[in-house]
DNA sequence: AGCGTGACGAACT
DNA sequence: TAGTTCGCCACGC
């Protein structure tokens, strides 16, 4: 049963295009928050849900940062890569052209 | 109502 | 440059 404040992160995920990323601070600003842990615990105690694009989201640090999925942040590297975002050791290759920002 | 936790971020040492 | 600390808000106990 997701919370509302949930509902708004996920509807923000499935918002990003393949072949892109955000980070967590984009979604805080987009719904309006500064509580970039409160966005992050949303999208965690989620990741079950396959129409969550959950591995789009990376931290501002341009690295992959983490993923609860079975396989980890490999599983999440891997769907990037298949995807078309370019990885390098763990960290995205021209990470502001791949960044997505919200509208 | 208070405390601890968390897929982060920025500042500091 | 790397490692540590504090802060932010939502959620569960």
């Amino acid at each position: 049963m997701p919370t509302p404040f949930q509902k708004e992160v996920y509807k923000a995920l499935q918002k990003i295009p393949k072949g892109r990323v955000t980070t967590y601070g984009a979604i805080a600003s987009y719904l309006n928050t500064k509580a970039i842990r409160a966005v992050g615990t949303a999208v965690g105690k989620n990741p079950n849900a396959p129409d969550i694009p959950c591995h789009r989201v990376v931290p501002s640090t341009g690295k992959v940062g983490n993923y609860s999925g079975v396989g980890g942040v490999n599983m999440k590297r891997t769907l990037l890569l298949e995807e078309g975002v370019a990885i390098e050791n763990g960290k995205i290759l021209h990470f502001e052209d791949t960044l997505y920002l919200f509208s």
